[in-house]
DNA sequence: CGGATTTGACCTGCGC
DNA sequence: GCGCAGGTCAAATCCG
């Protein structure tokens, strides 16, 4: 899960996956902070405090055990979220949804069945909709497989932005740079679909795809494929975009070691190459941020939020429901 | 004048 | 093998 905002034109994420683990990207940049006794005690809980090394390890045993369980249940609901979205919209946009999710419908051509058949064997799909201030946003998330069953990282990010309909440029503005390489009409949709290359470094695989969507001229859709290999070129010294970039890993975490608890906050995945290893030393703000991150209080109500959003969606309340009632046996 | 964009041609892979 | 559709290339054009 993640927050993500959107500033003017250029999307600020501080993405926070309360509960996920941290094992899947190395991060060049981090704010990791090793600090006396006393910087620990008002770091790791303003409230809260000195706790013994031994105290620590055992809360960590604990957060990591609820972190794996939560990283399931995100994984589960993902799954059956995507799947129902991709039964209820056979066409437009929950058919590409469901192209890039988790919907084994064969569709025409071969692109598309390209798509399908990686986004059917996906082993870590991640759906998020959210209402951001002057538009939506989604992105889903995927990693195909190899044919080992191992997941090759790479990723298919989709997102949508609401953007003003006689604006026809096509461009969605994410802070990096794009260079247009072509552009098409395709079948499904009578508005042309854009093709960027990322123009920042020569060596990015990142492509990126860019459409209206075919029922509302307002939206635009944008599909993400691969990750920047360099860093954000406008996020040196920033919160990170971390969402709209990897969409679904945990910038911070909290680790102990011989010199006591370390929070390491992993601000920009790719960028900045700024390693602060005293959080004494660095910016207040930031110290700040690795504060409220790590707290019990910040991650208990976020995920108390995190519910109440998911509760209150009615779409995914029933979603869930259908999906559990498919899996128990017919009697 | 150099870099970015446009756009028609070409390539590739799948279904028939 | 052919047609189709999506994706990419590259020459032409545009723009600051």
């Amino acid at each position: 899960m993640c927050c993500f905002w959107t500033m003017g034109t250029a999307p600020v994420c501080l993405d926070l996956m309360v509960g996920r683990p941290m094992d899947h990207e190395p991060s060049p940049v981090r704010c990791t902070g090793v600090r006396t006794e006393a910087d620990v005690a008002s770091s790791a809980c303003d409230r809260a405090p000195p706790m013994t090394n031994d105290e620590a390890k055992i809360l960590e045993a604990k957060l990591a055990q609820v972190s794996e369980e939560n990283r399931k249940l995100t994984e589960m609901i993902a799954y059956l979220y995507g799947n129902q979205v991709s039964r209820q919209s056979p066409d437009g946009e929950g058919q590409q949804r469901a192209r890039t999710a988790a919907s084994p419908t064969p569709p025409a051509g071969k692109k598309r069945s390209q798509e399908s058949m990686d986004a059917s064997h996906s082993c870590d799909v991640e759906i998020s909709n959210r209402n951001v201030g002057t538009g939506e946003a989604e992105h889903v998330d995927v990693d195909s497989p190899l044919s080992n069953g191992t997941c090759r990282r790479i990723k298919v990010k989709k997102v949508c932005t609401r953007i003003d309909p006689s604006d026809t440029s096509l461009v969605v503005k994410d802070g990096y740079q794009w260079r247009k390489y072509g552009q098409k009409v395709t079948r499904d949709n009578p508005s042309p679909r854009a093709y960027f290359r990322c123009a920042f470094a020569p060596s990015c695989p990142v492509k990126k795809k860019v459409q209206r969507s075919a029922e509302d001229s307002s939206v635009v859709e944008a599909t993400y494929e691969g990750e920047h290999n360099h860093p954000h070129p406008t996020r040196a010294g920033e919160l990170p975009s971390y969402a709209a970039r990897s969409g679904g890993s945990v910038p911070c975490s909290i680790s102990t070691n011989s010199s006591g608890p370390t929070i390491t906050l992993d601000l920009t995945k790719n960028g900045g190459g700024v390693q602060v290893l005293d959080a004494g030393e660095a910016q207040p703000d930031m110290k700040k941020v690795c504060r409220a991150v790590a707290s019990p209080e910040f991650q208990r109500a976020l995920v108390e939020q995190m519910a109440r959003e998911l509760t209150g969606d009615q779409k995914f309340t029933d979603a869930l429901a259908a999906a559990i009632l498919r899996k128990l046996p017919d009697y």
